[in-house]
RNA sequence: GGAGCGGUGGCAGAGCGGUUGAAUGCGCUGGAUUCGAAAUCCAGUUGGGCUUCUGGUCCACGGGGGUUCGAAUCCCCCCUGCUCCGCCA
């Protein structure tokens, strides 16, 4: 959510991030909304301050009155009785003039909330502008020493490479047909060491946030309320993307969201706080099982674990001062620890610069990490996939977009402390989501024979074991 | 799922229709006292919006609605916590 002020300060600012973002929101109606309301609100409280000085006289007035009414008789409780509606009728008319100016205001109010909540956080400057993913720009590569990113994977490794589908088919790590059968289509069950893979890396990621990269580990809720998915900027935009309980259908209080991401947890647990300057930076990691519809994903990697409806993934977030080189420091040391994770298990990876259009509408700026990923690409006459990179990591810079939505303050000092409250800078990234990770992992380290290689790190996560096949 | 009792400022905890945005205590900040500290005393200490900003004003006592000239206080709905019973991984 953006800052009023600063939207009714440089309007343009906001319409130009909009379009820059390709995000249709009609923003001058919203300043014009802005006007109306401030004005109907500034003459409604006005009437309000008549109303209030008026009730703390009449009061007391009343009151006196009524003792007098006790002790009098007859013609006199009448007169009384006249005097007292007498005082009562000044506040009542001025109640029906406020409650006139209720009704206008509250016709007003839900259209500027809805234009309000859609505004997207503009793009950073230095972020390049562009209309989609084909606009994103590489920033850096790297791969261990025994691959060449130029050189084929069969130049590289001397075989052809077997997709992560036929991996997981010969080795039997993953049961597609009755994971569709219990669930739908993008549905699947990991079996025997796809599952112990899959465990190994998640746990390998949140051990090495945690006891290397010092993050407070968490559990948090995936079954959320609206309030948090509107509150973490996931809703109203993203609302087709989240599996829905329909509580209220069968009479609860309220319908649940499913999270598609540990971030909506992590975020919602300070909202409404005003934290301690000094307890700051917040830095929390979870593992929490994901859940995505993929509305307007039909068609679209269909095969295989890299388009789900249901994953686990190990995410960062961190919380801490509104000041853009704080935040863009942590920006760079979250992806760092990606990095190093990444660079352990010996996958080459990438850093892609995404453009204004495929920030989403929270983001200032989003770095995606990219693994790169054999399986994937064009295939040739012979049915050999060429390899191309997958997007296995976003690292989003906020600002305090979704703080302000949250409502998550901080204040030099803590509660004890002076001086005005300020709204927390946000920021998260992924560390390990999986099964989608595992793509890379069996492709890369796959061998001649099929058999794949275990990554030394993960080893002590599948008992020692050294190879699947 | 049933029954009962609650939700008030950073915390604890009064108020239960009228100068109460809120007693009191703790905490915190400043001052006095002291060589200094403790103790003591005095003062200050909720958040937010609008504004013609050394000021004015409105809103908020879980949330929303209602009654009333006036609501933290009465009524309704929702959320939520605790206790007991039931069920249960």
């Amino acid at each position: 959510m953006i800052d009023l002020k600063a939207l009714r300060e440089n309007p343009d600012l906001f319409i130009t991030g909009a379009e820059q973002k390709g995000v249709d929101v009609d923003i001058p109606r919203l300043v014009e909304l802005d006007a109306q309301i401030r004005a109907l609100k500034a003459e409604q409280e006005s009437l309000k301050a008549q109303q209030n000085k008026l009730a703390k006289e009449v009061g007391p007035q009343i009151g006196q009155l009524m003792g007098k009414m006790k002790s009098a008789t007859g013609e006199e409780k009448s007169a009384i009785q006249a005097q007292v509606e007498q005082i009562k009728s000044a506040p009542a008319a001025l109640k029906a003039q406020i409650q006139e100016l209720d009704e206008k205001i509250s016709a007003i109010e839900p259209d500027l909330t809805t234009i309000h909540l859609r505004i997207p956080q503009p793009a950073d400057s230095d972020v390049p502008v562009g209309a989609s993913a084909d606009d994103n720009i590489e920033l850096s590569t790297w791969a261990p020493n025994w691959w060449d990113k130029n050189k084929s994977f069969e130049a590289n490794k001397g075989f052809k490479p077997r997709t992560h589908i036929e991996l997981c088919t010969m080795h039997n790590l993953v049961d597609y047909p009755r994971g569709v059968k219990i669930a739908g289509s993008r549905s699947y069950i990991l079996t025997g060491d796809g599952m112990r893979l899959h465990q190994a890396i998640l746990r390998y990621a949140f051990d090495t946030m945690v006891n290397i990269n010092g993050f407070k580990p968490m559990s948090v809720p995936v079954l959320v309320r609206e309030e948090a998915m509107i509150g973490t900027a996931f809703f109203p935009g993203g609302k087709d993307q989240a599996y829905e309980v329909n509580e209220t259908s069968r009479g609860g209080g309220q319908d649940m969201y499913l999270t598609g991401t540990g971030e909506v947890g992590l975020m919602g647990i300070h909202q409404d706080e005003i934290l301690d300057e000094a307890e700051l930076p917040l830095k929390m990691v979870t593992v929490s099982t994901c859940f995505r519809r993929e509305a307007g994903a039909a068609g679209k990697d269909t095969a295989g674990l890299y388009r789900i409806h249901q994953f686990d993934k190990v995410e960062q977030v961190i919380i801490d001062v509104a000041d853009e080189a704080t935040s863009r420091k942590h920006h760079q040391s979250m992806m760092s620890f990606v990095q190093s994770l990444l660079q352990t298990l010996e996958l080459p990876h990438r850093l892609l610069q995404c453009c204004t259009g495929d920030l989403g509408t929270k983001n200032a700026d989003m770095i995606d990490i990219e693994c790169w990923m054999p399986g994937r690409g064009d295939e040739d006459d012979a049915g050999t996939p060429a390899g191309d990179y997958g997007e296995t990591h976003s690292a989003s810079r906020l600002y305090d977009y979704q703080c302000r939505r949250l409502n998550m303050r901080y204040r030099q000092g803590g509660d004890a402390g002076k001086g005005p409250t300020t709204i927390c800078h946000s920021l998260n990234n992924t560390v390990a989501a999986s099964p989608r990770i595992l793509i890379p992992l069996l492709e890369m380290h796959q061998n001649a024979d099929g058999s794949v290689n275990i990554p030394s790190p993960l080893q002590p996560y599948m008992n020692g074991q050294s190879k699947i096949g």
